[in-house]
DNA sequence: CCGAATCCTTACGGATACTG
DNA sequence: CAGTATCCGTAAGGATTCGG
């Protein structure tokens, strides 16, 4: 269904609200941390080692970043030495579930994309 | 719903499809251009336009790899001056629809994560 | 174990000027 | 009109080190 219900918000206000949340999935840190927490909840390093790549000071951004929009919840437990355990809150659950339908159309359709990106690479071998 | 589907794919290769259509729609300007052009095709300069903030440089890049992607399409009519059109392509606009699903996300909770935001603020002021 | 602070590199985006 | 080419400032991200 392509029939433009556009939103009445501003797309290039900065405060619209597809913005703040497109912005959001843009750190590909994000997604993954979030769709990591869909098993349960994890520690920090354990967090850190499931996402390879990932640099523990970015890793703490964006955690603190998810936690400030409430997608992620932070429990910390008083042992020693201490620990700490994120969890995907129902909000972030219900975001992760959208962003699914976004990886349900990449998976369905990347073929066609890489098809055209082959079409249109040929096209500028030949110029 | 949580109950954890999780696609055959590694996350953390680049070339799973989710990352590569993610790491399409960070770029802030691809999203703004797509939906520009769900009312049909425009032209270079009408885009840019439309599009108040964007640089003539990081519009062409843009415009560049969508046509790539095969998301949009590009038609050159020569008269003269020379005229461009760029247009949505059919796979251009499922993505759009999907993202509409995002944006509907982003509409309807968009107040539960500035409330979030403000008790996480609060919080720490009072730290 | 969890995270903050520092340094440093690099890569993106804006402004400007030029071509077909 | 529709780009390409160049320069350049800024800000994001990695590596490393230190603290609670």
């Amino acid at each position: 269904m392509v029939t433009s219900t556009k939103p009445p918000y501003d797309v290039y206000d900065a405060n619209c609200p597809a913005r703040q949340v497109l912005d959001r999935l843009s750190d590909k840190w994000a997604l993954l941390v979030l769709d990591r927490l869909r098993g349960g909840p994890l520690r920090f390093n354990s967090l850190r080692r499931s996402i390879s790549g990932v640099s523990q000071k970015v890793l703490s951004q964006v955690l603190k970043r998810l936690e400030r929009d409430g997608l992620i919840s932070r429990q910390v437990f008083p042992t020693v030495p201490v620990s700490v355990e994120y969890a995907l809150t129902s909000l972030g659950g219900t975001l992760t579930a959208t962003v699914e339908l976004l990886t349900h159309w990449a998976e369905t359709n990347m073929a066609a994309i890489e098809a055209a990106q082959a079409r249109y690479d040929a096209s500028l071998a030949l110029a």
